[in-house]
RNA sequence: GCCGGUGUGAUGGAAUUGGUAGACGUAGCGGAUUCAAAAUCCGCCGGGCUAAUCUCCCGUGUGGGUUCGAGUCCCACCACCGGCACCA
């Protein structure tokens, strides 16, 4: 018989299918494992080979799993909400729903050609009513904790999809999607108060088993520093309250900058207060229309006008200073009002150069401060210029001067941001309706609960409009209804969910996707939750990885999710590039597609070759040529099942590699070393090869080859007679005495350099080893005439002799 | 600029975490089998020296260092990739 790959991989795709051997029971008295993996956005491509990485890793993994005992929860969906499918509808005419079902269709049947050990009973969809009638359940809660707020504010906004984005979303000042430049807009935004769980999405990422990089970049997008507010006085007699984190520096504040959209100045304007009011008007209007790529582009030449007619007064010394206002202060960050220090700060020592500003020293240590500015912030600076703080270290001077400002009541200890609260309204029409209604008598009402979900009306367009409002605000019988308060004439909000919503949420429905009353029984959120292992792109680091962070922490303080955290452990996946080594794209032309290689080689192939193509946290290259290697390598086991002797023991002659083999894969599965796994059963059908094996040989290595190569290894598996699904066999159990042979392999060094190799019994001690490295010619060609100063000996790797002339 | 990551044969990548560098796989070369090809099997496959050998010499981006011993640790640099970017 020859190994049919295309009639064995449906035939095992039905049977599991048939016995539900890969459904997660809701009651088990086994421990319980839940792995996740991120949900595909059912595009109209399908599949491509970037998706089997990560699902046949955490397949391999979860199957492992199964094996030790564990009852598993390995669950699939659909992030199905977002532009491109609302694009295609556009373009094609088609409602958006029905291009989302044919796409969920396709894609379920590609995952399945692959063989993952899905529960097929747990899918969800984001777009299903059921589904989003609990996203948005969730937007009413933190709606009623105060966590969702309408505001008017500058946004992102994209000027070719002609909608709003979230801070993560805009890379290097244009659209993450589209590639469009973003400007900036005023409007009226839903938004989610993030920022209030900012300090514990730090602080709980201690307790997480998250590969270190994606914790560092969390960190680094939340952004804290700690420094303290300071009120100013103008000489108009308002106050101005600014941030620092050098408030030791106090001292050496020569001028002040405001942003340019800053309320004061914006008084100062009205009351007439500025002489320049033209300039600093026009400044303003300048300042506005700039787009963030302008803004990031022009970042090295500083700009910025003198307030005529107004100016600061430094608390500590009474000091009149000048206050510009410049955009190298936003006004979205700490009070949009600085302290200047050209001494200890590269942009103000650059502003104060430009502007002619005194720059005075007030910590020593450094170079002339007139040349460029000193901003060490550790024990090498003393204080100087400073009255009291004179003579403190910058460390030392910090805690001292804020203790100062809160006793004199004109500052204290404060902590500081990056991250933005997350803008959450988007004008399309594919998203979850925001459940909101505005009457002009009682202001914005929530939905009543029972009136969930509120579905996505049928429209004619879902074109979006250049004023930059949603589709749905077209469809005026929609959005006319009852304040839900008043029972009043009232609109519906008709901005929809921005496309993480649906995903903030997703891996708590799996725990129990068919329930109507709640968005999960408790009973079930608290026997799976928390997932124990998360994988996913390192590109959803910043946006999805945090936003559901957010969300799970916000439905643990209201008592609904059992845990303080979703996911225990996070790991993360490298990309398959094209052949160049180039990203994988339509315009390159370098895309794979994995149905062409499961129609060459069968899905199993595939599986092992994504797996063996390289290190998997790494990007690795494709490789039509290396793929051949992973299908000898199957053909060679089904030769060998075919060939083998039929007793059930084992080979002798295989027994030690066979037992070193078991807990190597065991291993390296846990470590996500697959690569090296699938190496370590080649080198033993290598061995099998040479030796000769018995069935009972073949039955353990088919056992292991199952989590990677499930379809083949169900079919060995019942041609070697064994009984059952070969997935629901136990991990072969390893005899730690097994692995060792009787006699070991030693390098002998000579001072450090290799010069034999001796062989020893595997229980010989050091004085034995010693021995038989002394006596071996090669070795007294280096060791004549010479003493023996020092032994090193590594058990059963090397003996190093360090001898000395006589 | 700041924060991460990576750098090893022709090539994808291994290396028990400080212990014989190049496992395993591709490609290549030689042989067996075949009328022939495919498939399969066996052997070779970093560089140098050599007629050929020999753990003889060199070799893990570069230059130093620590160590009996460094791809691995330390210091200084170079190149590429990713993230952030006027965050006071």
């Amino acid at each position: 018989m020859k190994y049919d790959f295309a009639a064995i991989e449906p035939k095992w795709q039905k049977r599991w299918e048939e016995a539900k051997v890969y459904a997660a029971a809701d009651h088990s008295d086994k421990p319980k494992f839940y792995g996740l993996v991120e949900f595909p956005y059912p595009s109209g491509q399908g599949l491509h080979v970037g998706h089997p990485r990560p699902y046949t890793a955490m397949d391999i993994v979860t199957r492992k799993k199964r094996m030790d005992g564990y009852n598993v929860l390995f669950p699939m969906g659909f992030d199905a909400f977002g532009l491109p499918t609302e694009n295609y509808a556009i373009k094609n005419h088609i409602h958006p729903a029905k291009v989302t079902k044919d796409n969920i269709k396709n894609f379920t049947s590609q995952l399945k050609m692959l063989g993952f050990g899905f529960d097929w009973d747990r899918v969800v969809d984001t777009t299903d009513p059921s589904y989003y009638k609990w996203t948005q359940w969730i937007f009413l809660q933190l709606y009623k904790k105060g966590l969702a707020y309408k505001a008017t504010m500058p946004v992102n906004w994209c000027t070719s999809c002609k909608c709003v984005l979230a801070n993560e979303e805009v890379v290097e000042g244009v659209c993450e999607r589209c590639g469009a430049p973003v400007v900036r807009k005023e409007k009226s935004q839903w938004m989610l108060r993030i920022t209030q769980y900012a300090q514990r999405l730090i602080d709980d990422l201690d307790e997480l088993d998250f590969i270190e990089r994606v914790k560092i970049q969390q960190r680094n997008w939340i952004g804290r520093s700690t420094g303290a507010e300071v009120t100013f006085k103008s000489t108009a007699g308002d106050d101005i309250v600014v941030f620092t984190t050098r408030p030791d520096t106090l001292f050496g504040a020569t001028y002040m900058v405001l942003s340019p959209e800053h309320e004061l100045v914006k008084s100062w304007l009205e009351a007439g207060k500025l002489h320049n009011a033209d300039e600093v008007a026009a400044y303003q209007k300048a300042a506005a229309s700039k787009s963030d790529l302008e803004r990031t582009e022009l970042n090295k030449e500083k700009t910025g006008v003198c307030l005529d007619g107004v100016r600061g007064v430094n608390p500590v010394n009474g000091r009149e200073i000048p206050i510009f206002i410049s955009d190298y202060v936003l006004s979205t960050y700490g009070t949009g009002a600085i302290m200047a220090v050209p001494a200890h700060d590269d942009r103000d020592w650059e502003f104060a150069k430009k502007f002619g500003c005194e720059i005075i020293e007030v910590v020593s240590g450094g170079e002339d401060v007139q040349k460029a500015a000193f901003t060490a912030k550790d024990e090498t600076g003393v204080l100087v210029n400073s009255d009291f703080l004179n003579g403190l270290t910058v460390k030392d001077a910090i805690p001292a001067v804020t203790k100062w400002l809160e006793e004199q009541g004109i500052g204290e200890a404060k902590v500081n941001y990056k991250l933005r609260d997350w803008v959450f309204s988007r004008q399309r029409y594919w998203g979850e309706p925001i459940p909101m209604v505005y009457c002009g008598k009682c202001g914005w009402q929530p939905l009543p609960e029972d009136q969930l979900p509120l579905l996505l009306p049928e429209v004619e367009s879902y074109e979006p409009t250049d004023d930059g409002e949603s589709p749905l605000s077209k469809m005026t019988e929609w959005v006319k209804t009852t304040c839900p308060r008043c029972g009043g004439e009232a609109r519906r909000e008709t901005d929809t969910m921005p496309q993480w919503a649906g995903s903030s949420w997703y891996f708590l429905r799996y725990m129990d996707p068919h329930n109507d009353t709640a968005l999960a029984s408790k009973e079930a959120l608290d026997y799976w939750s928390p997932v124990d292992w998360y994988n996913g792109g390192m590109e959803h680091t910043t946006l999805h990885l945090l936003y559901s962070r957010f969300w799970h922490k916000f439905l643990y303080d209201i008592g609904v999710a059992p845990t303080k955290e979703p996911y225990q452990k996070r790991t993360s996946h490298g990309m398959i590039l094209g052949e160049g080594g180039e990203k994988m794209s339509k315009s390159r032309g370098n895309v794979v597609n994995p149905n062409d290689i499961v129609a060459a080689y069968g899905a199993d192939t595939l599986r092992l070759y994504t797996m063996f193509i390289g290190d998997f946290e790494q990007a690795a290259v494709w490789s039509d040529n290396a793929v051949k290697g992973c299908k000898r390598f199957l053909d060679k086991v089904w030769n060998l099942a075919e060939s083998c002797a039929d007793s059930l023991e084992h080979t002798k002659a295989n027994e030690a590699l066979l037992h070193k083999t078991i807990k190597k894969v065991a291993d390296d599965i846990e470590a996500m070393k697959f690569n090296t796994a699938i190496a370590a059963m080649m080198t033993l059908v290598g061995d099998f090869q040479k030796n000769g094996c018995s069935k009972g040989d073949m039955r353990t290595l088919v056992t292991l080859l199952s989590p990677f190569a499930p379809h083949v290894a169900e079919e060995l598996w019942e041609m070697l007679g064994g009984a059952g699904f070969v997935c629901q066999q136990p991990w072969p159990a390893y005899d730690e005495r097994k692995t060792a042979a009787d006699t070991v392999q030693m390098a002998v060094q000579v001072n450090g350099k290799v010069r034999s190799n001796i062989v020893v019994p595997a229980d010989a001690d050091n004085d034995a080893i010693i021995a038989a490295a002394q006596a071996d010619p090669k070795v007294q060609k280096f060791t004549e005439g010479m003493a023996l100063a020092r032994t090193v000996v590594v058990k059963g790797r090397l003996v190093n002799l360090i001898v000395k002339p006589q």
